[in-house]
DNA sequence: CTAATTAGTTAGATTCTCCTAACTTTAAAT
DNA sequence: ATTTAAAGTTAGGAGAATCTAACTAATTAG
């Protein structure tokens, strides 16, 4: 039985190595993620390789073993259910639902995870639009389009986000997005690739970085 | 904030006077009542004394401080408004509930439990019978009758369990008894006060310990 | 290719929860 | 009332997760 602190390493490892596209992580990069010291880093690294869940020595990079990764993978597929079930069943928004989460994932019941996930109907993302592995650790397709690849005058649906900081997410709503919604794109600035947009009938112009956040199709 | 350990042994303490009636609680009982030794509890109590939870003082009794009754009457309506949901909402059995709210009781959210007590429809008991503190800490009224003292040629209809330890509840759930269930008392044998009941047009004998476990109206 | 910078490690300390073993206080029994 | 048993405490220690400060290896820049 892995600790909480363990399970949040195997965790941090898999969210970076997916993000980053590189196929291991350094102590450094993990010690920021996980909001502790690189020398905390170190010592968990050797205790997670003694428990044959990581791949790692000294001054080399860190990657999961197969057993690392279907834990990293457990917790991740929790953590998304729950997100889940706080917006879709206790109304929750969607910048409140990633903190509690954090603490769900680590309850310690496989009976209780696929009874959930039965109860949420077996949803295949989560209310950020990432997608939620099945219990046998696979996930569904990534989404690829981006709102700054739409062309001038076309729409397309929000689905997900790529940042799901809580500051990203208030501007999101702030101008008046959410799953599912609707949005035209009006102009394109040259000059910053700025975008215009119409969202409910109401412009607005958002910037090329904030268009590369919001997954669309 | 408290910690895991600490909410644990306030509970401790609120149940064990609750369920026994004194208004204070030993070092001995609560370490049996914890699973650890009586020396760990000695180290607790100091530490509980200090943030204030606990009145206590060496070889004498403990009791809660207002403070720490606030405390473990969350941490209790808590658990038991996880035991609810895992019952109604995800087909968990009677006896399974307890182990899952344990972990789940200790979330940090108060958003959270108030959300899910109106998902719920702010139930007042759980599913073992028990009263579910609101949100200022009342409880409902306790259940006060038990099928031992049900008369002969009666009938009634279960409504909570006394003792929730797994045996019993596989002994009440074999006899095919269950929340809600009617119950018709048939006969009481003199000798060893032992009680013949009714379930779903089904007979059996029942011991006086085993009536004295099951509350009804 | 050296020098400087960045990344990573080690050693030693701290806090938390728990233990054992030995001791002390309180309560019970004769 | 003295002895014995039960209840409770203290001291010292262990493992987990973390830290700081000092060290070493790897990488990058000139």
């Amino acid at each position: 039985m892995l600790s909480f602190t363990e399970e949040n390493y195997l965790k941090a490892i898999l969210k970076f190595t997916m993000e980053s596209g590189k196929p291991n992580a350094g102590t450094n990069e993990l010690a920021s993620h996980l909001d502790v010291k690189p020398a905390t880093v170190t010592d968990m690294l050797k205790k997670l390789r003694d428990k044959k869940l990581v791949d790692y020595e000294k001054y080399g990079k860190v990657s999961l073993t197969k057993s690392g990764k279907k834990h990293a993978t457990e917790v991740l597929r929790k953590h998304r259910l729950w997100e889940t079930f706080l917006y879709e069943k206790l109304e929750f928004t969607w910048d409140e639902v990633h903190e509690v989460a954090e603490q769900l994932e680590h309850i310690q019941s496989s009976k209780l995870i696929e009874k959930l996930d039965k109860f949420l109907g077996h949803p295949t993302f989560d209310p950020h639009g990432d997608p939620i592995p099945n219990s046998k650790g696979e996930f569904s397709v990534e989404h690829k389009k981006v709102l700054a690849d739409v062309a001038v005058g076309k729409s397309c649906k929000m689905v997900a986000v790529k940042d799901s900081t809580t500051p990203f997410l208030h501007y999101v709503m702030k101008v008046g997005l959410g799953l599912s919604s609707k949005i035209k794109v009006l102009a394109l600035q040259e000059y910053d690739n700025s975008l215009t947009i119409e969202v409910n009938g109401t412009q607005h112009t958002v910037s090329q970085k904030f268009a590369e956040n919001i997954y669309v199709v």
